[in-house]
DNA sequence: CAGTGGTCTAGACCACACT
DNA sequence: GTGTGGTCTAGACCACTGC
């Protein structure tokens, strides 16, 4: 915050002053703030200070602020709420699930069958393959925490899904926290963890069932499953979950906007 | 343009004068540009007019403008650029396929092994069947062009898909024309019918390879394809197009981010 | 050089939420 | 009422493009 902070220097327009940084004024402030999210200053619900404050704090005008808090808006890193400021966007809003899983029943509305139902079948720490590591930013060998579990739609196994999540980040959970743990996984995170997920890449593809996925999913062997392969990313795209999942698509479908 | 034109009655902040609507200003002048591209008064790839001469003929600053037009650019129904102006989005820029063509190899960088083999297969009138119909907003029998066939990377056949279209907005499209046009077809719609596809809603599903599709796609029956289900629409949330497509996904995969 | 979009400021008023 | 985000204006200067 020394070096490139808006705070010193120029009179009114920002020119940043010296040397590391160029870019626009709204943008250092938006890095700011992305800091403090990062840093955890201010926490998943939390209400950030109102943009008068912050626009007096960094010494730019509230018409800056705006702009900064527009883009991370847009990138649902906070939520804007009139009459009542602005706050750090959170999992654990129902709203925001349906944006991390994307599989939908054939017939009926959003979450019309309601929560699904989660059962663990393994969680133990191990050492990272050659990939996982990779995908993860980690040596080959780290300590990493590997889940398996089980998502049903009314009775139904649906998801079969291994995740990888880096050891040093979430010392301490264990298959009882999980399986205590009502909601969304993500919301765990945040909560226990202070971990928040922000944006996943994901690749698609269709695989014929093996013996074991076609047990845990009561499918018969070789049918068709679609996987997906999630990386999921915190501040600043830092790689913080890697995660196999295989979808039963018999009942439900995997839904995608483009635009 | 006449009842709730923001060029008339108020005086400085805009209250949108009498009965209809009642959204800000910048909402109002992001509908008139709109009408304006849907209205064909300008074209993919035109120049626009700039923000100082929409705001003088809307009668408004060149902020409200520019608030428009950014949602506008953010939508992608526009592209601004720096020092030259703003043009009306066209797919017939490399840049953009991406958004629509969701395969990548598995292997090797965007675009790195080229551009697609198009074959068509088949292209033909016919009566529009019910779930056709209704999906395009269409009655049961009215016209329809219906086109089958295979895309191709290096050589390896690996979508074949069908396309459903609107028959009153397509007239004169024939096979010759598709196969004599070297690129995307989004970008053929454009030109030749004056149709944009601004955004589409996907359904995914791994399936199994019926004897037809794996005979097309060079894979044994049986094999699983990944299924795509995609409704297309253009400005105002028209449904323009209905296709459903199968991919191989033994040597490339759906790409998505989610955020 | 003139013209365009991009950034920044300052100040006004509106719509909403809480108290 | 007070404080918040939301809208709108007016004017300044910057950065880029093309003549």
């Amino acid at each position: 915050m020394a070096t490139q902070a808006p705070s010193f220097d120029e009179s009114q327009i920002g020119d940043a002053s010296a040397a590391p940084a160029f870019s626009p004024l709204y943008q250092q402030i938006k890095s700011l703030i992305l800091q403090s999210l990062q840093a955890g200053h201010w926490k998943p619900g939390d209400l950030i200070p109102s943009e008068i404050e912050l626009a007096a704090r960094f010494r730019v005008s509230q018409g800056t602020v705006r702009k900064a808090i527009d883009e991370l808006a847009a990138e649902h890193l906070v939520v804007r709420r009139q009459g009542r400021g602005t706050f750090v966007a959170t999992h654990a809003e129902q709203h925001v699930q349906f944006r991390f899983l994307r599989l939908l029943p054939d017939h009926g509305d959003l979450g019309s069958e309601g929560p699904a139902q989660r059962s663990i079948i393994d969680c133990k720490r191990q050492r990272a393959p050659a990939d996982v590591a990779r995908t993860l930013g980690l040596r080959t060998g780290d300590a990493v925490l590997q889940v398996r579990r089980v998502l049903s739609f009314q009775g139904v196994p649906t998801i079969l899904e291994d995740l990888w999540l880096p050891g040093s980040a979430f010392k301490g959970l264990t298959a009882e926290r999980l399986a205590s743990h009502q909601g969304a996984m993500y919301a765990l995170f945040e909560t226990e963890f202070g971990v928040r997920m922000v944006r996943a890449d994901e690749k698609l593809r269709a695989v014929a069932a093996d013996e074991q996925a076609a047990e845990r999913l009561q499918v018969t062997p070789g049918a068709p499953l679609l996987s997906v392969e999630r990386v999921a990313y915190t501040y600043q795209d830092a790689p913080m979950e890697l995660r196999r999942g295989l979808y039963r698509t018999d009942t439900h479908h995997y839904r995608n906007s483009l635009s």
